[in-house]
DNA sequence: GCCGATGTGGCAGAAACTGACAGGTGTGAG
DNA sequence: CTCACACCTGTCAGTTTCTGCCACATCGGC
């Protein structure tokens, strides 16, 4: 196959084979409720045997680590196609409707995001997938702020935004999801991007 | 004893047993320059048996929330006797040293906080001391707010206040903790709290 | 077709937890 | 003061999570 390419074909295959495994959990934490599912039983509902289970996520919880990364990166190639002349919130607020399949979330996602806000060990796995989109967004907000100044300056706007989305989000999963996402986040955002010198 | 108090005498005795088991994971933690220690060490450490422990920590890294609590509770407590009158940033500023021991972080409590940034499983625990805090300080706030709105104008700065806190704390741990953090916060708290429109 | 590298499975074992039972301690009623 | 009761603790056995080790299969390059 192709030479030139980053992952190597093992390496690929070992990410195929992560995410398949995760969406494999998924399936089985939404259909149960909750998230008891002990390992030998996703394992076995993904076709390995419990070491391979082990191998590629050394803690347990780790297995919905693909399933965060995946939007985490769809937020980023969105946001990395925003023109510089857009206004910031709403080309933040349309790179994480861009993340979601069709614009909106489905019913089935909506029920595994609920399991994954109320168990703490898996939100744990969803904050860190946020901290890798931290870099992203202060990557984004620097083309906007006014350069120079302590580090922080740099970080904290971006790690605020990212925060404020998610807690816009989780409002909006464990209360019900019937208020206007975009509308929350948007105001949101012009909270966060005004305290911030962001023009 | 005293009849009145709320909670009972069997209750309080628990509470510092717990106290003193987090004090001896602490030493362990520090001493070991990690956090591997077994849960078998610090229980026969801490005079316990280890099926005590895990009755009053049913996850071996909880052992450290008492520590949190414990600040966090300093914090809340530092924050209620504040005069309406004063400016919210100096309070925050304020409440936050007034719950350091003498006003500063000793080298024994940097290299154990150091080492909850960099686990995140008891950054966890520290996070979750934290989301307490926030309804504290959303109780705070909610006296300098416009009134009414949605929920999430009443949460949200509370949110990013202690967010905001926690991001330049852990920057200050990690980069050495030699630079003034008290200006440090004072400035990121004026960001966060100028987007708010808190008055 | 062969060979080295790498991923996988099975097994044994360590470590983190849990349920059940027995023993000790203190508290309050009589 | 004594007894009964409630509660906490320790012991023990058992489950679940996670790891080291080795043998085997598979894949990619020669």
């Amino acid at each position: 196959m192709a030479k030139g390419e980053r992952p190597t074909l093992t390496e690929r295959r070992a990410e195929e084979l992560r995410a398949a495994i995760a969406r494999t959990a998924m399936e089985i934490f939404v259909a149960d409720g909750d998230t008891s599912a002990k390992v030998e039983r996703i394992a076995e509902a993904a076709g390995v045997s419990p070491r391979t289970f082990h191998r590629h996520f050394p803690v347990k919880e780790d297995v919905v680590r693909p399933l965060f990364r995946a939007t985490a990166e769809a937020v980023a190639n969105a946001l990395r196609d925003v023109p510089d002349t857009a206004d910031p919130v709403e080309a933040l607020v349309a790179a994480w409707t861009a993340a979601m399949p069709g614009g909106r979330i489905s019913e089935f996602d909506r029920r595994f995001l609920t399991l994954m806000v109320t168990t703490p060990e898996y939100r744990l796995r969803w904050q860190e997938a946020d901290a890798e989109l931290c870099e992203v967004i202060a990557g984004y907000l620097d083309r906007r702020l006014p350069a120079g100044g302590h580090p922080l300056h740099r970080t904290l706007p971006a790690y605020l935004v990212v925060h404020a989305t998610r807690h816009v989000f989780e409002h909006w999963i464990t209360s019900g999801s019937d208020e206007d996402l975009d509308a929350l986040l948007r105001d949101a955002l012009r909270m966060v991007l005004a305290g911030a010198a962001v023009r």
